[in-house]
DNA sequence: CGCGATGCTGAAAACTTGCTGAAATGGGTT
DNA sequence: AACCCATTTCAGCAAGTTTTCAGCATCGCG
């Protein structure tokens, strides 16, 4: 999850920084109006904190000139002032909420959390391992610019072995997690599945292989390794 | 619009009430907590005004409780107390913004705008996608100078996709926005109103085609990508 | 090396899911 | 009542997925 700070007050500046840091947020900084807007078009953030008085370009400029991009990303905004006017203002501009220095930490993570609560879940969206990429939206396996679409169980298989990254994942836990642990599923299924895998891998020209591990179970490496 | 007031205090929910339908909202008034979680239940609000203290259920447990039931409507919370702790208590639970009392009917106004405006239900005039738009006013959906009428289900489908752009949208979510959450649509529903869209699609000569991605919904995407 | 156990894979079968044309339904209008 | 139109229903077909199976390949052990 990423985070864009725009405040020009340097000491509060990393205040903020550090406390969304702590969240585990990634957290981009920038100090006057001018930055804030350029970074926060880029439309890459899932929040932006955003101070109302900032040198070169005020706040609720900002958020307007945003929304009139089209930029979607919700906005918190910061102001000194605890003054109705200004909520309102910053409100109506598009902003999504409010908050009147000085506020706790909490305040602001919790804030912060219900905002990218809607998007929230939905943002890891792919995995990544060597030169291949997972996209969890919509089963595609990708590898430069070609991609091959994953039927259902195919992505279930090939997650599981992405997830464990390099170490070995047995046979018995595939058929657990993807076939479930009532099912009938024999080893040949999960065979059956590394085969096919094994085929669209190839078909996207990726350096990755599953690894047989006899007795023992299969695990991702790229070819060279071997 | 349409709100849902949640207050137990007589003259407050009246008040609450007056002020959201002189914005043109339409505004069910319920005064216990079970009423209000029953209502908000149904999906049917754009947004819910609760109170945190009421009769038989709390604010806070009626939020925790609608998120848990999958319903997104946001929620403003309104309280008297002013603490802190009470703030990040209500928006943890998975409410989206927090007023307390005393408050101008102009901020709970604006704050309603901010909530409601994040659901996309946006007043424009159209939507766009590639070399498609679609008319909000007439329901039409055109490409250069070719359009067509969309029947009303055609455009709500249609609309929900566009809103998505490029992401996929799951016929569950297709069946509760446009058949209605209680409704017995089935599967095929959808299936058939896909056709029939894609026929029109054709028919106007867009490049824009609906993609099915099996077993997780539809998205739009232009015919040449596929 | 020879053998059994284990794993691989192509093809076919069995099954699921989705598509679509045509007909039925049903509300609203003329 | 006759008609129009949107919507639903249905049946058969198409496409995609999963299972099954047979035969071959490979491994490791004696």
């Amino acid at each position: 999850m990423r985070i864009l700070v725009v405040e020009d007050e340097k000491r509060l500046a990393d205040a903020l920084t550090q406390i969304m840091r702590e969240q585990r947020y990634t957290v981009d900084t920038v100090y006057d109006g001018e930055d804030g807007y350029q970074y926060a078009r880029s439309g890459e953030y899932d929040a932006v904190i955003l101070d109302v008085m900032l040198p070169k370009r005020n706040g609720f400029d900002i958020v307007r000139a945003l929304r009139r991009d089209k930029v979607a990303t919700p906005v918190l905004m910061l102001t000194a002032r605890d003054e109705l006017e200004s909520k309102i203002n910053g409100l109506d501009c598009g902003a999504d909420d409010y908050m009147t220095k000085p506020f706790a930490p909490e305040e602001l993570t919790a804030r912060i959390r219900a905002l990218t609560r809607r998007q929230g879940e939905v943002f890891l969206e792919e995995m990544a391992f060597e030169d291949i990429v997972l996209e969890l939206a919509n089963s595609d396996l990708r590898c430069g610019a070609k991609r091959i679409r994953l039927s259902y169980k195919e992505f279930e298989v090939m997650k599981l072995l992405m997830l464990s990254q390099n170490a070995i994942v047995p046979k018995e836990q595939l058929i657990v997690k993807v076939w479930g642990p009532e099912s009938e599923a024999e080893d040949n299924n999960v065979e059956a599945y590394i085969s096919f895998l094994r085929k669209k891998l190839f078909f996207i020209g990726s350096k990755v292989g599953i690894q047989t591990i006899r007795k023992l179970g299969y695990r991702l490496g790229s070819e060279a390794e071997a």
